[in-house]
DNA sequence: GTCTATAGTCGGATAGAC
DNA sequence: GTCTATCCGACTATAGAC
């Protein structure tokens, strides 16, 4: 998995970037549904309407298309959470927001993160979803910076409006627990289980938005309420 | 690691046994680390300390030894939280207990998955996790089962419970989603953020209680009022 | 039962014509 | 920029001696 950096040729030719599009849409799907090993060239290729050696060509190696196809799927995170989360923390730093303020923020966030794990639009959700699992099974080195943005605008923002929530400082051990905690609260509807276990074939923004308001709901319960600060 | 000169003399006793369990520990490590289709059968023969056919003629073939470790993971889940099952479920059918004691159940299973994942005890904890998050990643013929015994362990009699706490029925959409985030709570401590996001590098027994009374008090506080049932 | 040597296959990458 | 044909390494599985 580790090349050494190849001549990457990004060139932003009519024609070229036609196929290089194809060849990236293709891969998004084929890495998602059987994972980097499993997906070979061949049938990459062949699903993209190119030719085998135009991988290499536009992107140096297997690996290297690997990485562009992540680095598509942060940037689309990062536009995503990315401002909520910037917005939060400069609340946060300007002045000191009420509990029901704090609570509102904190179910924004995670709401946040299901609505763009779940919602049915243009790259797909089990694409998404597969991703998003397989970046917890194998602690890849193109992972690492999806971790890496998650942690920057869910769990960062997450730990902040949690400390004040409960008066403890933010890295303190109990803070870190229940950032834990609320983040698995909305975490598993990011896994297999959404279609399996609740035998729902599909997901439209009506169930979506019941997902989000269970979520919210129950983050109101544990936080709303003053108790919270003992745990 | 080598096992003292005593008995360095094959005398070919127990030596086929022998063998074939070194196999199976090789290959829980390598299929956890590597997954399935990177772990390769030299290596796994090397680590063995036998030959390469003797996978083939132990377990007929990769996959098959593939399966086989799979069974060994179900039935170590199956030993250790099937039988809490069994009697909850014993217990829902034969009376009607009092919501503290609906609560304190629901604590238990939850507590007890964990306790089960987080055990740094014999096949080691980090071989556990990976598997389970492969599981994810991989809707694999040989993971279906289990994910099977998760369900019928975990998800049914956490289903029964929340039914009861909430005075809906067990196939109401609603119990379907508090199953949900509620096993959410403690899932998210079966992957990797554990180590990471905490700072840890080791989770001794005492880590593993602090984790269950965060996840345990949680549940009590969504469950042991009357109010969550609207939710 | 155990091992060496090898068969057969597949997949990623490349050379070089157009 | 695009394509055909090919190379080469790695892998699983098996044949057959001991």
């Amino acid at each position: 998995m580790a090349d050494p950096p190849t001549r990457h040729r990004p060139t932003t030719q009519p024609r070229g970037e036609d196929a290089r599009r194809r060849i990236l849409d293709a891969a998004l799907e084929l890495f998602a549904r059987d994972g980097f090993d499993r997906a070979s060239t061949r049938d990459l290729a062949e699903r993209a309407g190119v030719n085998l050696p135009a991988i290499q060509y536009y992107f140096g190696s297997k690996e290297g298309l690997y990485r562009t196809v992540v680095e598509e799927i942060i940037h689309l995170m990062e536009a995503r959470i990315g401002p909520l989360a910037a917005h939060i923390l400069a609340e946060l730093e300007a002045a000191n927001p009420p509990r029901a303020r704090l609570v509102a923020m904190l179910r924004e966030i995670m709401e946040g993160v299901v609505g763009l794990m779940l919602d049915d639009a243009a790259p797909g959700r089990q694409v998404r979803q597969k991703f998003f699992a397989r970046m917890e099974a194998e602690p890849d080195a193109a992972f690492e910076a999806l971790q890496a943005c998650m942690i920057r605008s869910v769990c960062v923002p997450c730990r902040l409006l949690i400390a004040r929530l409960t008066g403890l400082e933010a890295d303190d051990e109990r803070v870190l627990l229940r950032v834990m905690t609320t983040i698995g609260l909305a975490k598993v509807f990011c896994g297999w289980g959404v279609a399996g276990f609740l035998g729902w074939t599909t997901i439209g923004p009506d169930r979506v938005r019941i997902i989000q308001t269970t979520i919210g709901d129950q983050i109101e319960a544990l936080f709303l309420h003053e108790r919270s600060t003992i745990a």
